[in-house]
Order: C-alpha cells, then sequence, then structure tokens
RNA sequence: GGCGCUAUCGUCUAGGGGUUAGGACGGAAGAUUCUCAAUCUUCAAACCCGGGUUCGAUUCCCGGUAGCGCUACCA
C-alpha cells in the first residue's frame, strides 16, 4: 500500500514551495492509489505558532484537493523517545553533557568540519549512566561509524544513487537536553511508524536524508522510497523566504488576489515537473493522470515574481497569471458566477445572480484574476459612474461637436429601439451612416457615455444588460458633461 | 572551510552522440474587430567554460566556474 505523507512545521505561513510539496505528494497518491497523510511536524516548541498552524490549514483548504489521515507530532512524542531509547539501547547512539550552544562559539567562524563533541562518544555505558542519574542535562546522539570506511547510500527517485562516506557524517542529535526529539528523529520514528512508503519532499533534505536512512536502519526498519524535488526560488536565485519578498511567497495572497485554486495547482506542478508532451493547461484529473516522478527535473526552479509591481497582475509569474486566465475562460458561466459573486458583494456591490449570469459573457475573457471583475465590469454594478474626462467622449479624428452630435442621435435612436443586440447594432450603424460617420466614431462616445472609459466589453452586448434606463440616463450625463466641458 | 546537488531562450521546460535544438509564458510585428480583450499568423530569443571519449558532442566522462543545499540540542 503506497503511502506519502505532507509533514509542515508550522513555524511560518504555508509558502508556495510547501504547497508545491503538498501537491505533488498528493498527486502521486491519487495517482497510485495511495493514501495523502498530512503530519504536522511540530517539535520544535520554541518556533511553533497557533497562527502559523492556521495559516497552513487555510492554504490547504483553499487547494481544496484534501488528505486521508492527519496527525500531530507533539501527540506522539512517546513512540519517539521509545525508538530513541531503543537505538540507545544497542549502543547506537550515546549521551553528550556538553552544555547547548559551547559547541557553537568554538565553531563559529571555523573552517573544520564538526563531526561530534570530543570526549563524548567515548564515555562509558557505566559513566554515562551515572551523570544521566546524576542529573546532568545531555543530548542524545547517533554515533556515527567512523573510520571504517562504511558509507551510507539510498536511491532517489529523482536524483538517483546517493552514497556519502559514513565519516563525512557528523554525529547528529536524536534529542534534545530537555528530552524533545529533534526532527531528524522525530520524522523517521513517524514515517516508520506510519508506514509511510514514499517520501517526497524538498532538496533541502537530500544531504539529511543519509541521517534518515542511519536512523531507518538503526531503528529497524526499511527506509521508505525518496523523492526529492528540485527546490522553488526567487528572481535572483535566493530561497524564497518571506522576510525578503513579501507575500508573494504565500499561498493566501494567490487566492486574495483572485487565482483559481486549479490554476495555482497548475502553475506549481509546471515548477519542476512536466508532463513531456507540451501540454500546459491541465486540469486536476489530467494532473492525476500524467503525474509520475520520472517527470521531476532536477534543477531549481524559479518563481518569476515581481517585487514592489504596481498592480496584482504584475506582480505574480506572468505564466501564473496567464493559466489562470486559461482557467477562468474554461469555466461555465455559472461557476465563474459563484466565483465572482461573493467577490462583488465583498467590495460592496449589489447584484442579482440574474444580472451576473449576464455580465459574465461580456467580461470572461478579459479578466485574468477574478479580481478583475471590479475593475472589468465596475460600470454594472454601479448607479451612477465615477467622474471621467469628458474629452474621452470625443471620437477618433473627431471633435467635442461630432461626440455631441452622436449622442444627441443616439438617445433619438436608442428611445425606440428595442435592448437586444441585433436590433442595436443595426439602430446604431444606420445612425452611423446617417451622420456620414465610421462604426467606431459613432460608437465610441456612447461606449464612454455608458462604460465610463474607453476599454469596455462589446457596445451592444453591455447596452442589452445595462438596458434602455440606464443608458438613456448616462447619455444625457454625457452630453451634459460635454456642454459643461464646453463653456 | 568540508560534503553534496544542479547547469538548454529573460522565465518554465522538451529533447538527446549526427535535429533547422521543440513547446509555453513574456516581448515585438501583423491579421481580425465598434474600443479592450480573446483568437490566428509571423519574428527575435538558449545548449556556462575548458579538456577528454568519439568519425562526430549541447547530449557521455573529467576539471573549472557559478548557483543552491546541508554542515544546529531549526525543520
Amino acid at each position: 500500500m503506497l503511502r506519502v505523507r505532507f509533514a509542515p512545521s508550522p513555524t511560518g505561513f504555508l509558502h508556495v514551495g510547501s504547497a508545491r510539496t503538498f501537491i505533488f505528494n498528493w498527486l502521486y497518491a491519487r495517482h497510485k492509489g495511495g493514501t495523502m497523510v498530512l503530519r504536522l511536524d511540530d517539535t520544535d516548541v520554541e518556533r511553533n505558532t497557533e497562527a502559523s498552524v492556521n495559516s497552513i490549514f487555510e492554504g490547504l483548504r483553499w487547494l481544496d484537493l484534501g488528505w486521508d489521515e492527519e496527525y500531530k507530532q507533539s501527540e506522539r512524542l512517546g513512540l519517539h523517545q521509545q525508538i530513541a531509547e531503543a537505538i540507545f539501547q544497542k549502543g547506537m547512539a550515546y549521551r553528550d553533557f556538553t552544555p547547548a550552544h559551547i559547541g557553537d562559539s568554538e565553531r563559529s567562524g571555523a573552517t573544520q568540519t564538526w563531526l561530534f563533541n570530543p570526549g563524548m562518544r567515548e564515555l562509558s555505558r557505566k559513566e554515562s549512566d551515572r551523570r544521566a542519574a546524576a542529573g546532568e542535562p545531555f543530548a542524545l546522539r547517533f554515533r556515527v561509524p567512523r573510520g571504517t570506511g562504511e558509507s551510507v547510500r539510498f536511491t532517489d527517485a529523482v536524483y538517483g544513487e546517493q552514497v556519502k562516506a559514513a565519516d563525512d557524517i557528523e554525529d547528529f542529535a536524536l534529542l534534545r537536553s530537555d528530552g524533545m526529539p529533534t526532527y531528524h528523529l522525530a520524522s523517521c520514528a513517524d514515517d516508520v511508524d506510519l508506514r509511510i512508503s514514499h517520501i517526497i519532499r524538498g532538496q533541502d533534505h537530500l544531504s539529511n536524508t543519509y541521517k534518515h536512512v542511519l536512523i531507518f536502519e538503526a531503528a529497524g526498519g526499511q527506509a521508505p522510497q525518496f523523492a526529492h524535488l528540485p527546490l522553488l526560488v526567487a528572481p535572483d536565485g535566493s530561497k524564497l523566504s518571506k522576510r525578503k519578498h513579501g507575500p508573494v511567497v504565500s499561498v493566501t495572497t494567490y487566492r486574495d488576489a483572485g487565482f483559481l485554486p486549479a490554476s495555482f495547482i497548475n502553475f506549481l506542478c509546471l515548477l519542476g515537473w512536466s508532463p513531456k508532451d507540451d501540454r500546459e493547461k491541465m486540469t486536476r484529473q489530467e494532473l492525476i493522470d500524467a503525474f509520475s516522478l520520472e517527470g521531476i527535473n532536477r534543477a531549481n526552479a524559479v518563481v518569476n515574481f515581481k517585487e514592489s509591481a504596481a498592480t496584482p497582475e504584475e506582480t505574480f509569474d506572468p505564466k501564473a497569471v496567464w493559466l489562470n486566465a486559461e482557467h477562468i475562460r474554461g469555466l461555465s458561466i455559472e461557476e465563474l458566477s459563484a466565483q465572482l459573486l461573493p467577490i462583488v458583494c465583498a467590495a460592496g456591490f449589489q447584484v442579482s445572480p440574474e444580472k451576473m449570469l449576464a455580465i459574465i459573457p461580456l467580461i470572461r475573457e478579459r479578466i485574468k484574476l477574478l479580481r478583475d471583475v471590479l475593475t472589468a465590469a465596475d460600470f454594472f454594478f454601479v448607479e451612477q459612474l465615477p467622474p471621467y474626462d469628458p474629452a474621452e467622449l470625443i471620437p477618433q479624428k473627431g471633435d467635442a461637436a461630432m461626440a455631441a452630435k452622436v449622442l444627441t442621435r443616439a438617445r433619438e435612436v436608442l428611445a425606440h429601439t428595442e435592448f437586444k443586440h441585433d436590433p442595436l447594432d443595426q439602430a446604431l450603424r444606420a445612425a452611423a451612416q446617417e451622420l456620414g460617420l465610421k462604426a467606431g466614431q459613432m460608437f465610441q462616445p456612447i461606449r464612454v457615455a455608458v462604460c465610463g472609459r474607453k476599454n469596455a466589453p462589446p457596445l451592444f452586448e453591455t447596452l442589452e444588460v445595462l438596458g434602455r434606463e440606464t443608458t438613456m440616463a448616462r447619455i444625457d450625463q454625457a452630453i451634459a458633461r460635454l456642454g459643461a466641458a464646453k463653456s
């Protein structure tokens, strides 16, 4: 039975790199019909925060992929200690009474490799027991084989055969002096206990894996299969951090900016993984079907965001934005409405679901992020148009007089035209001809009068949704503005 | 410093001993159109460097360089 896990440590918000790790694990589980385990690796009491736990769940919930089992490491400390004890009893670990952190100062700036604290490895069992019984605090360290020429090896599904001389591995801690397990111990102990079959995680753990293999062997278990993922990095190649790069690295930022979970997932999948058949836009099911460890790349991938960009659209990786637009276009009117309505309401506008349904075909091709609905369809939502420059009303190669003439004529025509696409089209084109104007010269003033700007959805559809009353009122206002501007 | 991983257009990537090195985003130009989009067409744009192996390397090997990771009683 295939079992994978996503094991975040709640020391910060859920960032895009973690989200991708979660997604790859999930995809692999679903592809293989396995089990997805969510495990909070919260053994670092000092740095864990409730806010972080919430942020992680918030992000994962938005992704909407779900998981099958859920655990918390802090509730499994007994198991960790039990395994540590077993390793100690086998003589594969020893007590290190060196006070915490003093080794650090000795080592700081040191150009030498630290492997273990002097004197501790060789302490006799008797002496060790005596000092422990006396209440002297100690950390439990793994006794890495030394001078035996041994090497530790494992096969990584992405990086291939990995070998490292045991002599190059330091005696890492299993238990802290306060009795809490370290990440290495807790993680491996739980992986064994939860019968995790595949560990898919960031490449920053590739070097740690040798230690983990040692623990798995010492604990009498078989090491799972490993698959390390290339890291997601910032445009300058540095690793993503909130402090350095701001909110663009947080999953909730994508949600709040109007990304669809499906496109966000799609985007992340394309970073460090490829279906190898040139597909870009993929649905959740297509991703499940296509996903494989073989498709994972080895080089770090840049998330091409722009810090301090003017608009959200410019902030995010252009490909993420494009994919989002692509997914939006793939939604039905009803599906899109369900996404858009809450955003419009939250912005303080009142729109009936029926009207929303009518508006969506006009803006679906024009929005890239869900929130764009607020700028793309604003004039549908308000009673009163915000002020605009009357000069905008003036058509190409025209003047204020022409604008006034167009609007006045439009008013007359629209007064007795049915507000449907075809009749509007015919009536307005006929009017343009009468006035000796090009269609564009006729439509532009009307568009601005009705939308408040030049760039907007197609005119006839827009008028149809707006209705005669609103249209007439706005044309009247435009005429008034023109008059005011002239004098 | 030690150990390790990586290296194809600006970015994400495909490919692989002989290719016009493919696709996508973004950029540029054009078509279409009532504006803006969408769509379509076209263009510019890459194998880190040096050795070796080979008839032939971007591809395989070695070295260099650069980037990244690990080197904590963080994860």
